[in-house]
DNA sequence: TCTGGGGTCCTAGGACCC
DNA sequence: TCTGGGGTCCTAGGACCC
């Protein structure tokens, strides 16, 4: 076994970015993105971040008469937009290394292991111009021994412009001055709660903790937070997954676009979101036994506080889409309080487990071998091909008065005939 | 007026068993 | 007065990530 070597690709700001592809006009101004129902800023571009603004701003704290001074850029989150544009991010990475993991959305660590002989830096830079050019994105190359450490090159390319968005931190001879410019809050693994702690503690950078005792660590910060400091010592505990794992829960769940109060109104959320839970879990290829649902309040305003959730264990795991409606339903009759300003339902999806390994039941049939599954894949079919929510279930209403707020939403350039950019020549 | 959504992993402590 | 011990499994809650 030789010594690891990982590349971390991170595109820049990466969903202000995606918009920018699309509106070369927006480019030098400063951009945000919104989260779900438009509520606060979950991507800014450089220029927004220089104005002061910060990741998790209510929108509506941000002062008017500066959005407008600045020429601020506000947008809807796209989803669709995204993901196919980090499809497209991942598929060009994928050209430079046999062994790829796709961390998130926009985030990648590619294993350079036997690329060692190769000017490393320079192979970076190869990488940032090449998605550059096929998918018209900026990112940031961080590379180190290990994940921790190519996650802290990464932070480094991008704050120092001399790196121009590349890093390498093996064997670089200030390699504990990086460590030390490292504050404890900025190292992956680390956040708000450990960083407090280690700040009391008297450590507030990456090499102070590398020199902490391993004892006191793991007693304060469990084996997790050992394992983040072996990592930042050069020794690698954290391995690349190039597989993608089956997911053990699935969620959905969204604040309203204004309070809801009734039971129906809740009812027919919950079976919204059952319906998208439920079809993300078919596309798996798996089956669910454990429906969870929960509901809440809005905490930040002064009224009448309820927060609750219950589950129900069906008898056998299903794919049936009808199958967790009702069962959500039944949950969520029972935990509802009238007199209350709700502000958000949500259901999960647990004990979760691949088609192929359900259960077979002497005394009922499973999912696998009656209609259901047919009729459920059957449904999938023609929602693929006409639109999503072609066919969908009354129980999840028509009106949806209590759907969230997306008003500054881009179209889905790359994903829907409708939305294509058009080229006018001039 | 307006404050996101979707995940994972680890541990302590209780329940239960022999 | 004295009231076992050890193992496993499950769950809630807390930490983290993007």
């Amino acid at each position: 076994m030789g010594k690891e070597i990982v590349a971390l690709v991170d595109c820049n700001s990466f969903y202000a970015s995606c918009e920018e592809v699309f509106n070369p006009d927006i480019i030098d101004k400063p951009v945000g993105i919104l989260s779900n129902n438009d509520g606060i800023i979950v991507a800014l571009s450089k220029n927004l971040k220089k104005l002061g603004v910060t990741r998790g701003t209510p929108i509506f704290k941000i002062n008017k008469h500066l959005i407008r001074k600045n020429d601020i850029r506000i947008f809807s989150s796209n989803y669709a937009l995204y993901g196919d544009m980090s499809a497209r991010v991942m598929d060009t990475l994928s050209i430079f290394t046999p062994e790829l993991e796709i961390y998130s959305i926009d985030e990648a660590f590619l294993s350079l292991k036997g690329f060692e002989y190769k000017d490393l830096t320079q192979y970076g830079r190869e990488i940032k111009e090449t998605v550059k050019k096929h998918v018209g994105l900026p990112v940031s190359v961080g590379i180190g021994p290990t994940k921790t450490l190519a996650k802290i090159a990464n932070h480094f390319a991008k704050k120092h412009n001399f790196a121009e968005g590349v890093f390498d931190i093996t064997d670089h001879p200030d390699h504990d001055k990086i460590l030390r410019w490292t504050q404890v809050e900025n190292i992956w693994g680390i956040g708000r709660q450990y960083a407090k702690m280690l700040r009391r503690n008297g450590i507030t950078n990456a090499f102070e903790f590398t020199q902490a005792p391993d004892k006191w660590i793991q007693k304060k910060m469990t084996i997790v937070g050992l394992r983040t400091v072996k990592e930042l010592r050069g020794i690698s505990c954290l391995d690349l997954e190039k597989d993608i794992k089956p997911k053990k829960e699935i969620v959905s769940s969204k604040s309203f676009g204004n309070p809801v109060t009734d039971l129906q109104n809740l009812l027919e959320a919950t079976s919204d979101y059952c319906t998208t839970a439920v079809k993300k879990l078919r596309s798996e290829n798996q089956v669910a036994s454990l429906v969870i649902v929960f509901l809440s309040t809005n905490r930040f305003k002064n009224e009448p506080q309820y927060a609750n959730y219950a589950k129900v264990r069906l008898p056998l795991p299903s794919g049936y889409t009808p199958d967790f409606i009702h069962a959500a339903n039944k949950i969520l009759k029972r935990i509802y309080r009238p007199g209350y300003k709700y502000k958000k339902v949500g259901v999960m999806l647990a004990d979760i487990i691949h088609q192929s390994k359900a259960p077979l039941d002497l005394f009922q049939p499973t999912y696998l071998d009656d209609d259901r599954k047919i009729i459920m894949d059957c449904m999938d079919d023609i929602n693929e091909k006409m639109g999503s929510h072609k066919i969908t279930y009354a129980s999840s209403g028509i009106k949806k008065t209590w759907q969230m707020r997306r008003e500054q939403l881009t179209p889905s350039y790359t994903t829907s005939w409708q939305h294509i950019p058009v080229v006018k020549a001039i």
